[in-house]
DNA sequence: CGGTTTTGACCAGCGC
DNA sequence: GCGCTGGTCAAAACCG
């Protein structure tokens, strides 16, 4: 068991009063690498519509990542609880709910990186997820928008498999783009959360995966919260 | 037969 | 107002 996972979260809290302009947020985490999985070589990423993106990972570790942020925004409280159960650091505070992220009026991605980073000056591997995202306010009526979060992995598959069950409604060639961009919406009646697909032009190994909303349900029926529970213990062995 | 995917049509937002 | 573009709809095709 490893004791030095570290949760990283830094966000400002939405500003009700603050009208027109921009307001960052950011929100993420760091846990060890687990030692059965293996990384590529790591590289920098250049895109313009994803900066920030600091690595790449194995589709196991990507797909790992992608389940572990959204049991990080579904259920802030038991994630924490989780991570501080496998010896988180224990003032950390994974307090989305505060957030009130259903409330943001309009916000992008505007930064995002799964990857390998070095823990101060020990050099341990580390897996970490983080969304930096702009929020804007806007002034007068404006069609809200649910909160996005992007991920950008490197895998022969698509559709990564999250946890949750997606429906394909549409697909579009997207300008300047060689690969379609697919349109996908979660399955569970009630749940508006949407995904898009599309592979990176310059580097079409790359996946680039944006969620819209979140889950207003656990992930499909087959995986209940025990076994998210599980997964997430086995991704420390 | 029911659920999913495909794909062309349609719609809305935005810039000019 | 018009054209461009991204996002969604919905009918048909596909599949287990």
């Amino acid at each position: 068991m490893m004791s030095t996972t570290n949760i990283v979260n830094h966000h400002s809290l939405f500003d009700e009063e603050q009208q027109d302009h921009e307001i960052p947020m950011q929100m993420g985490f760091n846990i060890p690498f687990p030692p059965n999985m293996t990384l590529p070589p790591l590289g920098n990423c250049h895109d313009q519509s994803l900066k920030g993106v600091s690595a790449i990972i194995t589709p196991e570790a990507a797909t790992f990542a992608e389940a572990l942020l959204a049991t990080a925004v579904q259920k802030p409280r038991e994630f924490q609880d989780l991570a501080s159960g496998f010896g988180c650091g224990g003032g950390q505070n994974l307090d989305l709910n505060r957030s009130r992220m259903n409330s943001w009026a309009w916000g992008e991605v505007s930064d995002c990186w799964i990857g390998k980073r070095s823990n101060g000056g020990d050099d341990h591997n580390h897996i970490g997820v983080s969304a930096a995202i702009k929020m804007k306010k806007m002034k007068g009526r404006r069609k809200v928008r649910e909160p996005r979060f992007c991920f950008k992995t490197m895998s022969d598959i698509d559709v990564l498999d999250d946890g949750y069950k997606w429906r394909k409604y549409g697909q579009k060639v997207v300008k300047n783009t060689q690969h379609p961009r697919s349109y996908y919406r979660c399955t569970q009646d009630s749940c508006r959360v949407k995904k898009r697909v599309e592979r990176l032009a310059e580097d079409p190994r790359m996946v680039i995966t944006t969620y819209e909303g979140r889950h207003a349900h656990s992930p499909s029926n087959e995986l209940e919260e025990s076994q998210t529970h599980s997964e997430l213990a086995n991704f420390f062995w």
